[in-house]
DNA sequence: GTCTATAGTGGGATAGAC
DNA sequence: GTCTATCCCACTATAGAC
């Protein structure tokens, strides 16, 4: 429907410069600070004109960002099962730090929305809980392929995996010369029977 | 001289009302999304009677804030060596999981700084820096008595144990159910040929 | 589809009275 | 030491013209 003919076409473009553009002030301001007015003169229209786009105001863009980009993320692990799995944590972190803005916009709105009050605080809860029950069965299924050290319990190794991966992140956001994915490599390979 | 007595106590202790409530208040939103009014309102004056003990306006409020807190959570650490360091580090956290505030905001301000135009970031990055320096420093002195695990490199350790310690943080605060202390103390045990 | 104009709120900061 | 009054600025959002 809103494809690259007729009167839609307009509209559609917009609509994505406007997500750009709130993504890049999102990411370096996170949602508190940022203004329409700002993502308004960054497209080139106004305020007004971006509030058209999204009627549910500044909160829709928040969310249709976080859609967007949930979306891009999860779906290079969908049907991935085990080794797979934990493999593709590396690779996509390995992608990441080619994406400075991606990193920092989950770190600035997971951060807002700890408040219980922050419009985004469920999301970001959920997508958690969804993260590390979906680590805890990739663990669990290279367990059943006595693939993992003795000892090694899944559900603590999936959120130590995720601890260590948020915390690179961080170190590697403030300005430390870490290197995210051959960190968490090793920190899985530290888990693993046989090295990724 | 300001003491407990004389013209400058009441100024002493609206100082302290001050700081507490812009501390409670910048743990909860971060410091852009704080505003001078609220904290006047917490403390039961007004917004110019706050800016009247803080001469250089909101900035002065949050680099107080900073280093009232940083001076407190360093003197634990001074004149450790080794080991006794390191289980330092493991008692921080330990006291940290009952002052969710303060590491909220540490978090939520440490976020904000990531950008480098913040107010407060360049003190983020050295105090980064000078920690990741001392827990290295720290991690050397065991190697030097052969405390470590073959094959550790005093730096390494030292991102990684600071990437877990943040990484808890971020999962503890997000909600998540870790033992920040412990899972730090498991994971430098890892590089140690005797555990803490 | 985009604009101007405007309403309504809240921000930080200063001057000056008490 | 604290206040009121005030300034100027920025924000979100709406109404209505083009």
């Amino acid at each position: 429907m809103t494809g690259t003919r007729g009167a839609y076409r307009k509209t559609a473009q917009r609509r994505e410069q406007i997500l750009d553009a709130a993504f890049t002030l999102f990411a370096k301001n996170g949602y508190t600070a940022s203004s329409v007015n700002e993502i308004a003169r960054m497209v080139g229209i106004s305020q007004t004109g971006v509030l058209h786009h999204f009627a549910g105001g500044k909160l829709a863009l928040l969310t249709a960002v976080l859609q967007q980009r949930d979306a891009l993320a999860e779906e290079n692990l969908r049907g991935k099962t085990g080794r797979d799995f934990l493999a593709t944590l590396v690779e996509i972190s390995r992608i990441q730090a080619t994406q400075r803005g991606v990193v920092q916009l989950y770190r600035n709105l997971s951060t807002e929305a700890v408040d219980p009050e922050h419009p985004a605080h469920e999301y970001f809860r959920d997508r958690l809980s969804r993260i590390a029950d979906a680590v805890t069965q990739a663990f669990t299924e290279v367990l059943e392929q006595d693939g993992l050290t003795p000892g090694t319990e899944p559900r603590e190794a999936s959120l130590s995996t995720l601890a260590m991966t948020e915390g690179l992140e961080a170190l590697w956001l403030q300005g430390m010369d870490v290197d995210m994915a051959e960190g968490i490599r090793l920190f899985i390979n530290g888990y693993l029977t046989r090295a990724l």
